[in-house]
DNA sequence: GTAATTATTTGTAATGATTACACATTTGTA
DNA sequence: TACAAATGTGTAATCATTACAAATAATTAC
């Protein structure tokens, strides 16, 4: 998706393109952290000042059921959106609030004997704590 | 605590007793589900008819500080309760809403490179999907 | 034991992220 | 251009949780 139209981008995921939708896309895209639909709102309306919080919302949702988007509750009343759905873990500062990926194994998934017969589709995995920088302000 | 007084318990714990505090222990000792404070109102408040949402709310905040408890975040908008404070995983039917136990490898916690000079306070792992009861319904 | 002090409980009012909804605007099509 | 469908907008509702102040119960001081 480098350098490319994001406009272009959403045409081929079967999305019907709007500037809207496709500066949405772009803010996850480029800004890799794991923002809430009010990060994203508070991001985009200096450039579209009629951008509504609502319109956010709707994305974010139309994403995540194509699957563009993948929702992370890690916090209750937050939910944050993260651009790579692929299986991997988050780390949240409890200090800066920043989330922080990592690389969370595969396995484990299969070889569960309390989740014989039970169909997984979602897995999640979270840490909380302090980052290395918050570590290091004492 | 098997068959011991919950009042007892309390006070070994470091938190003074109350009827209130000491049904609430009981309630989540027994039942060994996940509920939100919703559910433990909804299940005392006929033992407890002066019982008010507001002590819930405490007494799981208060338990929680005296790691009595885990507050688990699976949904938005929905922190369930668990009193096996012990890491393990959790499993979220999204057909019945049932929380299943499993086992979770404490591999991982140290050997994560994207981790390094972190603190970690708080490990979670969740899966959601259809337990075997319904996935059996077809 | 009674009064004063402190802790706990209660009910109601605020909070705040998310959702519902109705109307306005834009887009696609004939 | 004209109409229909899709998309966006603003406001109002939702609802679990929290804040708060008054009522009640427990503890301590005398
Ligand atoms: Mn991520
Ligand atoms: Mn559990
Ligand atoms: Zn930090
Ligand atoms: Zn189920």
């Amino acid at each position: 998706m480098l350098g490319t139209d994001f406009f272009m981008e959403l045409s081929n995921r079967g999305i019907q393109p709007s500037i809207q939708r496709a500066k949405i896309l772009e803010f996850l895209w480029k800004e890799r952290i794991h923002p809430t639909a009010d990060d994203i709102f508070d991001h985009l309306h200096h450039e579209i000042p009629t951008l509504s919080r609502t319109t956010v919302y709707n994305t974010v949702k139309l994403f995540t059921e194509h699957n563009i988007l993948q929702p992370l509750v890690i916090e209750d009343k937050e939910i944050r959106y993260d651009i790579d759905t692929s299986l991997h873990g988050h780390f949240k500062c409890e200090s800066c609030g920043n989330i922080f990926d990592f690389k969370a194994d595969n396995e484990g998934s299969a070889g569960i004997r309390e989740l014989e017969g039970f169909q997984i589709r979602e897995r999640h995995i979270y840490f909380k704590g302090l980052c290395s920088s918050c570590s290091n302000l004492k």
